[in-house]
DNA sequence: ATGGCGACACAATGTCGA
């Protein structure tokens, strides 16, 4: 089964290059985050024509998840728990039936800045939240997988210049304790369980030639439960794609498990 | 230190992202 996170930057202006992906990569699960789509004007349609199920969370103009599968989906949810109050749509789940079933988590985590201020504290809250939803769900002792775009620059060397970000949202040290104390609950970051070193990144700004120079930053992660971690046989950053066609700043991040 | 880009809501600029 091979999984996908994908921050594709508004499902209306990026439906040509989202398409072109799914024909060329093929992914059986793929977790898409800012929509920027209410669910009733969601293009399920040439999804469906290519095979995937189609389950949204939006909202208007901003935010929304999104989950495709070719394989069936059960007990979809949307929101993450802990806060009723909450109207952003950043989080939706879903058990994906195969060999093994594995609940799967689309996740898009709040940017935060500027920090301080009420947009850090709701990143930090939204973490917390965070934080108590994926230890449940590792009390369930099955695969799990928690993908999206988190917003997390977890260490220095996931940013090509961290300099630049050490008082940003993403990077502060409260954030990447946070980020922390969900992996230490007990999951795996599928990406540093591989690869290790400087100069992979996720995520490149329009501005500036970031691409070009390849001045990007690594903040989209896929973190797997013990039972979903010892079934991972590959993980990449499929950086080719910020390179095509009108892209998305971020690209696509994979995980492929035996199930 | 900032935000040069881009999407979106809404109708010319403002908000938001990272």
């Amino acid at each position: 089964m091979r999984i996908a996170t994908y921050n594709i930057n508004g499902v209306k202006a990026r439906i040509e290059t989202v398409l072109a992906w799914l024909d060329d990569s093929a992914p059986d699960v793929a977790l898409l985050q800012e929509i920027k789509s209410v669910d009733e004007a969601f293009p399920r349609a040439p999804f469906e024509e290519r095979g995937y199920n189609v389950e949204t969370h939006g909202q208007k103009g901003f935010n929304g998840v999104a989950i495709l599968s070719k394989r069936p989906l059960e007990d979809v949810t949307r929101g993450l728990p802990g806060d009723a109050g909450d109207e952003q749509a950043r989080w939706i789940e879903a058990t994906v039936m195969g060999a093994r079933a594995v609940r799967i988590c689309g996740l898009y985590l709040p940017n935060g800045n500027p920090a301080p201020g009420p947009k850090y504290d709701y990143k930090l809250a939204w973490m917390t939240r965070l934080e108590a939803r994926a230890k449940t769900l590792l009390a369930s002792e099955e695969p799990v997988v928690l993908a999206g775009d988190y917003n997390v620059i977890p260490q220095d060397e996931d940013a090509a210049r961290p300099e630049a970000w050490a008082s940003d949202a993403l990077a502060l040290p409260q954030t990447r304790a946070a980020f922390r104390r969900i992996v230490n609950l007990g999951y795996t970051e599928a990406f540093r369980a591989r690869v290790q070193g400087p100069g992979h990144y996720s995520f490149w700004d329009y501005q500036a030639g970031a691409w070009s120079r390849n001045d990007g930053i690594r903040i989209d992660h896929l973190l797997l439960s013990p039972q979903a971690a010892d079934l991972m046989t590959e993980c990449r950053i499929e950086a080719e794609q910020r390179g095509r066609e009108k892209p998305s700043d971020h690209v696509p991040v994979w995980v492929t498990l035996d199930a």
